[in-house]
Order: structure tokens, then sequence, then C-alpha cells
DNA sequence: TGTACATCAGTGAACGCGCGTTCACTGATGTAC
DNA sequence: TGTACATCAGTGAACGCGCGTTCACTGATGTAC
């Protein structure tokens, strides 16, 4: 290389480097992510323990890459959904999405629920950060359609709104997550009803 | 002994046993749950590891014994007061609790909201259970006031609030911990907003 | 073009350390008679 | 009452093991000239 690796190189570095994050969230899901091991991740990533030096200082800066690399577009993902449509849509949008990022990444959703309230308070930082940008999307298109601002001071209502809501999805996450899934069609219901309520508040549903 | 120890040697045997659970509530919101071991829980209790087994076969039946002996009376708690009124004082009834809660035991509702979401599923289990009493009681004093009941099917609507209130509660529990201290009174008005927007659904507030 | 050198992802050996668990033991305190 | 025995919480030594980290190295591939 000298002063530039070549495109090939890189890539394969990238490779590598995704696999380590792959095997840290597929271990985490089963041991949980605190008490998961260099070494032991190393190992499912098929690499030399040595050779994890190569991308990550330490298991703290693995996790801080799985908050900006892995949870941060799923959350992103649901914050567009939000603001693509207007209010009366944004329940059902909302679950679809959620229910996708469920099918398609469920050790992501399970990593950002565990660390949302884990031990790492930069993790819960970082998390809470994230999820701040999805609050914020879903006041907005609240207020852009004006269905809480008939009532009392519109932005107020539509933060209360949106803080409930977000509770509410992220518990449904947690249901759906350990629910059976089997019954995702009653699941997706509950939900799709629970964030109405959510989102409702005092206003006709 | 023989047959059976004196009271004052059962007596001491519960002091350490207490110790240890203190110890693991301790280390756990420092370092998270899962990553405890029973070296370090024995150490801080100040017994020899060797006597971690006269109490525990393993760090997970202290889990259980956390879950049962400590985090189920707030829960029950919480559950009583649920129903200890009406539901239009519920609001403040309940946040009220939970404040209480935070200030004697922080350690232990860090622990219900970590392992609601953490890697054991037993654990999860478990606390969904807990959990599930308290939101069997929000419902009941709903279905009881009657202010659900005014509108469609009442047992469904006052389970869906209720379902929706115990997620503001976590969510509740989890602003005021990773919150300012000093903000208490901010942080109590919001949650008490957000539980009446929970609990009203769309019905009048 | 050839040759010398730089970069760097990945490696294997080695280290000291704390872990969970076993084992035989101690000492206090109970019961049996 | 005295004596033998049982129970059991707590102990310290010892074990094998996996951990995180360091180190010097390899080999592929780039640049300089």
């Amino acid at each position: 290389m000298a002063l530039r690796a070549s495109p090939e190189q890189r890539e394969e570095k990238e490779r590598t480097r995704k696999s380590l994050l792959d095997a840290a969230l597929a271990l985490g899901v089963r041991h949980g992510f605190a008490s998961l091991g260099l070494r032991e991740v190393a190992r499912a990533a098929a690499i030399a323990p040595t050779s994890f030096y190569r991308h990550f200082a330490d298991m703290g800066e693995l996790g801080f890459a799985l908050v900006h690399e892995r949870v941060r577009p799923v959350i992103r993902e649901l914050a567009t959904r939000a603001v693509a449509g207007d209010a009366s849509g944004m329940r059902t949008r909302l679950v679809d999405a959620v229910l996708v990022a469920i099918d398609r990444e469920p050790e992501v959703v399970r990593f950002l629920l565990s660390e949302r309230v884990g031990a790492f308070e930069r993790l819960r930082q970082g998390l809470a950060e994230e999820l701040e940008v999805l609050a914020t999307a879903i006041a907005t298109t609240l207020l852009a359609s004006g269905q809480s601002a008939s009532r009392g001071p519109g932005q107020a209502r539509a933060n209360l709104a949106a803080q409930v809501a977000l509770a509410v999805l992220l518990d449904g996450f947690t249901r759906i997550l350990d629910g059976d899934p089997e019954r995702r069609g009653e699941q997706r219901r509950t939900l799709v009803a629970a964030l109405g309520w959510a989102l409702a508040g005092s206003r006709k549903e």
C-alpha cells in the first residue's frame, strides 16, 4: 500500500469489520451485549483475537459503531415513514415499518431495546439522541396535520403525543419480539390500536 | 444445629443473603447484570466466593430471587396504588408511587428496566408476568370508574388504555432515572401529563 | 523497467489475571439419650 | 447433667480455563525514483 490501500484491500477490511459487527449482534442476542468478550466476537467472525484491534480499540467502541451504523438507519427509516404522509395514516405507516424492522434485523432491534436501558451511559445517551429524532418527526407530522393543534398550545400537545407514541412503539417492539410469531396479525392490530390511542390523546379517534 | 437452625442462625444467614442481593443490585447498576460475576458479588458482600453457593446455585438463581423478592414488591405497590381510588386520581397516584420507588430503590428500578429486555428469557418472562399484574390493576380501575366503558366494548378499551399507560410509566421510569435530579418537578408534571394522555384515550381529558 | 522501501490487515506465541467450581475442613450450635 | 453426634454457614487452597493485551512477525500491495 504505502500511502493508500487499494480498493480491494479496503473492501476486504470492510467485510471483516462487518462480520465483527454481525457476530456481536448475533451473540449479543443470545448472551447479552454487556457480557460479550472480544475473543468471543473475534472467534465468531473467524479472525484471530489480535486482529480485532485492527478495527476497534475495545468492545465499547464496537458498541458505539453498532449504534451509529446499524441502529441509526433503522430509527431514521421509522422517522422517514412518520413524515411521509399526514397524521391520519401515520399509525399504520409506523407499525408496518416496525414489523419490517423486526423481520429484517431482529438483532438490531433487540440491541436498541437492551442498550437503551443498559449499563453503558454513552450508549444510552447515543440511543436516546437517535430516538429523539423519531419523536421530533412524529410531533412534526402531528403539528403539520393540525390534528393536535385544535386545542391548547399545539407544539406542547404534539410533543406530548409524540412522547407517548414513542413509548408505545418501543413497547410494541418488545411485545412482538418476545411474542408468538404465529400471531403477527393480532399483534399488528393491537399495536395499531395502541398507537392510535397514543396519538389521539383527548381528541376524537 | 442438627435438625433445625436457631433463630439467630437463620437471621444471620438471611443477612448474608440480603447483602448478596444488595451487592448484585449495586454492582449491576454500574456494570450491567449480565456481566456480573459470582466472585465479584461475593467480594462486594464480604464473603468468600465459595460461600456464595450456600445461598444460590449460580448467578441466574440470584437474578430470579431479585425478581421475586425485590422487583415484585415494587410493582405490587404500584398496582395497589392503582386500585386505591377511582380513575380520576390514578394518574397522580401512580406517578407519585413511581417517584417514591425511584427515590427509595433506584437499583431495583434499573434492574427491572434492564432485565425486562435483557438476554435471559426466564427473567424477561418473570418480569412480564409481574407487569401484567399492574396492567390488570390499571384496567380494573378504569373499568370500575366507567370512564372507558362509555364507548365501545369496555373491557377491550380499558385493556388498551392500561397497555399504553404501562408503556408510558416504564418510559417515565427511564427518563427520570437518566434525567437531571434537579428537574424532578418538571419531570413529574410531564409524566402526569403523558399518563393522563395515555389513560384518556379518545375521551375528553 | 527494476529495485528499495512503506503501509497495514492479519497472525501466533506468550503473559498475567480473574473466573467458576471442587474439596476437605472449621466452628458454632443444635438434638439424643 | 454430661457426652456423643449431626447440621450447616462460612472458609482457603487448588484446579483448569478463557480472557484482554503485548509483541514481533508475515505477506500482499502500494509508492518513489
